[in-house]
DNA sequence: GTCTATACACAGATAGAC
DNA sequence: GTCTATCTGTGTATAGAC
């Protein structure tokens, strides 16, 4: 599967804000009409990512998010109770979607070779598409407070689970090599990660995020699917 | 070589305050006699760590550095001139002791492939006996002013090269096969990463030092060493 | 729903006594 | 060399007009 058709696929759903957990702060929200806030709240959340990974989160001032949405102090303190709560509702409306979207995807497969590969294929692809957010994500959340920390950690630990379970299957259907699963699983999550964490090299090198996810694929069957089961043959490089 | 005997070998090193970077900003602080400025600023290197690893450097007020090193507002600042020359000092303070160490290693050895296995392997020793400076160089210097980002990114691409190099020459000795080497290397970089970053997850495991670079260099030389050439077997597991 | 103006707390940094 | 006391800027958050 190629980027572009998965991209088209995914922008509408990125803009859902109907996961549980962000409705929870909905409450929190003096604003009344729905479309305002779906509207005004992409903005915040758009401004709040471009600043953060410039600067930090931390660093962030709300005058320089008022700047950047276009929106003053005082409109903004009606979208959120404070900068916590901006970063609660802007974690728990993109986790959502991240997570669905990766379970149809691997769902969709049968071959258990197939699931491997597309795991690692749309975690890629999604990172790709919501670059922003996944480096956020992963360079804000650890300095924050006890619960959201815990939220990060869980998250990073459950596509871990995901991984080693299909090569655990795997392993029982013959398919793939005897090795130590979790950590060949977070092995594997460290090289995803690295796409969206070092996106300036890639970009200058002009890796696309297919070619990253051949190359990926062939280094971990090199690594784990048994002798003559070569699978469908993956390109190594382009 | 086993972790032990290295972190022996180093922990004297790492206190050397002779870089010359350093010595450019010895310059700015008041306190003259040699022996305190060496104590002192061990001290508030570590505190300073300490709390950034915690709550962010940004987030890191000199009250909280004063508190946690011992010392007044008043002696901090005559250790230097505000929080960026803290930041500057102590970047190029570890940063020359790390690239001493690592270049001292390869260069003991002969052959490439061991050459790169000592590359592998130096490299997590260093980043675990370092730590916490690892873990804040990675997350922090992203955020901060020009110069001291260009610097992270030159010393990024700079261990990328050796490895790139090394697998480079290997192909050309034939013990290598034929791959796309700077994205390797920069694959290669990602999982030595994730030993610092994640060191959580590989502690709460058991994960030693030594098995994860056991496992690295044997998913690496998988993916990298012609057939026949299995060089020295290495456990893939622990 | 959005604005401007302002309160109030807390950060970085320094002066000057000891 | 180290301390306490203090200045000044800047950040978060709110009140109340439009």
């Amino acid at each position: 599967m190629k980027y572009s058709s998965f991209k088209k696929r995914i922008t509408d759903c990125a803009k859902d804000f109907c996961d549980e957990d962000f409705l929870e702060n909905r409450k929190n929200i003096r604003i009344k009409k729905e479309s305002t806030v779906a509207k005004n709240l992409g903005i915040i959340f758009d401004a709040t990512l471009k600043i953060s990974n410039n600067k930090g989160f931390q660093a962030m001032t709300m005058r320089d998010l008022s700047a950047e949405a276009g929106l003053s102090m005082g409109a903004l303190y009606s979208y959120f109770s404070g900068k916590e709560d901006l970063l609660k509702m802007l974690q728990s409306q993109r986790r959502s979607v991240t997570k669905k979207i990766l379970e149809e995807y691997i769902a969709r497969e049968a071959d258990i070779a197939d699931k491997l590969r597309t795991a690692i294929r749309i975690h890629l692809y999604l990172s790709e598409a919501m670059q922003p957010w996944f480096y956020f994500s992963y360079m804000e959340t650890k300095n924050i407070s006890g619960p959201e920390q815990a939220k990060a950690i869980e998250s990073e630990l459950y596509t871990e689970r995901i991984f080693a379970k299909l090569l655990s299957d795997g392993e029982k259907s013959g398919i793939f090599l005897r090795r130590n699963h979790q950590l060949t699983a977070s092995i594997i999550k460290a090289m995803l990660q690295d796409w969206y964490l070092k996106r300036w090299k890639y970009a200058k090198r002009n890796i696309s995020v297919e070619s990253y996810a051949n190359y990926l694929i062939s280094i971990i069957e090199n690594f784990c699917l048994s002798a003559g089961k070569t699978g469908k043959p993956q390109k190594s490089e382009e």
